[in-house]
DNA sequence: TAGCTTTTGTGAACATTGTTCATAAAGGGT
DNA sequence: ACCCTTTATGAACAATGTTCACAAAAGCTA
């Protein structure tokens, strides 16, 4: 036996593997609306036939390109935390910074992280990576798990992190500056912390 | 002289007149991708020609759409800020609170004035309009409205605020316990006005 | 009112999209 | 060499945004 399902699959996933740069490099160049089927298929040299057989629908190479874009996050993230003093907030702080710097170096990743919607109910593999980055949080500050009050706050001082975050890679007239966004992102972390009651 | 080219402009303006709300129900209730020029024309009773006459493209008509909620929110903001105790902390306080409730009552508007993009460049009535609140919120705060550090320390009051309302109405599994967001975004201000210099 | 001109509304037609599926091409086993 | 299975193809369909030649309506003049 020449594991015939296999063989199917092998060649599709070398389809999608071929895909999946040039895809992200269409989306984070020129935009969602940039990406189109025909398009994707001419430039990988298949057809639209097959370019379907590998991922269903074209959703699904949008879905693709951000999952990537999530492990990306996760990869960075973690090196953050692995390099940074174990103690909880040093390594709160530099998941912080962390954030920060994907966020600033990275912007339309970013976007299709938190922000791209185009179905009416959100994705579930989004949702789950964003939990992931609340236990990872909750983890490096030395907060229980299990409990509700440590996620709430934790998910809290994320959020505002966040908003700051997302702010500063906003291609805005008032730029914000980065220098002061590091600052601003220490200062929330440290009041934050001065404000949890079991740190 | 009947004022022909008001006559012609008054017409138009009564078929936007009764497109915005049902484009409005359209997109709140069923999301961006169910708007579309054929279904908008039928349900208004007219061809697809004159929508076009109307509003010249689709993207006219979501960017209606967006120009009301934003016209909604800087309308509730300036009701807030008008009822607060006229002292910089309850007012940017009661901001802060107004913005909260807007986001929770409205998270559609509130994704399409601050996480909808559909090209590339960002729309300017958009940015005219983010920038308009974060004026509002440094004349609430007694902030000086040329001081270019006052405008960073605002912005960045501003985001993290933000941030904490995003996560807030988002529909993720983690639910934001709504009262909890509000104590959040009440320490968010004050401490951001403990560390503000020239307050 | 009748006839003319101007303005406005219409929807057929075009280009471009996502997606499918009958069929051609290729591959593998005997 | 033959047949059967598997895979790749792109024509074809439906739905979209948008345009524009033409029809319908509205003014205007006599």
């Amino acid at each position: 036996m020449t594991t015939p399902k296999t063989r199917r699959e092998r060649n599709l996933a070398e389809i999608r593997d071929r895909a999946l740069p040039l895809a992200e490099r269409i989306v984070l160049n020129e935009g969602m609306a940039a990406l189109n089927a025909r398009r994707l298929a001419r430039d990988l040299g298949i057809s639209v036939g097959s370019l379907y057989n590998a991922f269903g629908d074209l959703p699904a190479v949008v879905r693709a390109v951000i999952d990537r874009s999530s492990q990306m996050l996760a990869d960075v993230l973690h090196d953050a935390v692995a390099a940074a003093e174990p103690e909880p907030r040093p390594r709160v702080m530099a998941l912080g910074e962390a954030y920060l710097e994907f966020a600033i170096a990275e912007p339309q990743r970013w976007w299709l992280l938190f922000e791209y919607r185009n179905t009416v109910s959100p994705d579930r593999k989004v949702e789950e990576f964003q939990i992931g980055l609340l236990d990872m949080l909750i983890d490096a500050g030395g907060g229980d798990p299990g409990s509700q009050s440590s996620k709430q706050f934790f998910l809290l001082l994320w959020a505002s992190v966040h908003g700051l975050v997302s702010l500063a890679c906003r291609p805005t007239i008032v730029a914000i500056d980065p220098e002061m966004a590091r600052r601003f992102v220490g200062e929330l972390v440290n009041s934050g912390f001065d404000r949890y009651p079991t740190d």
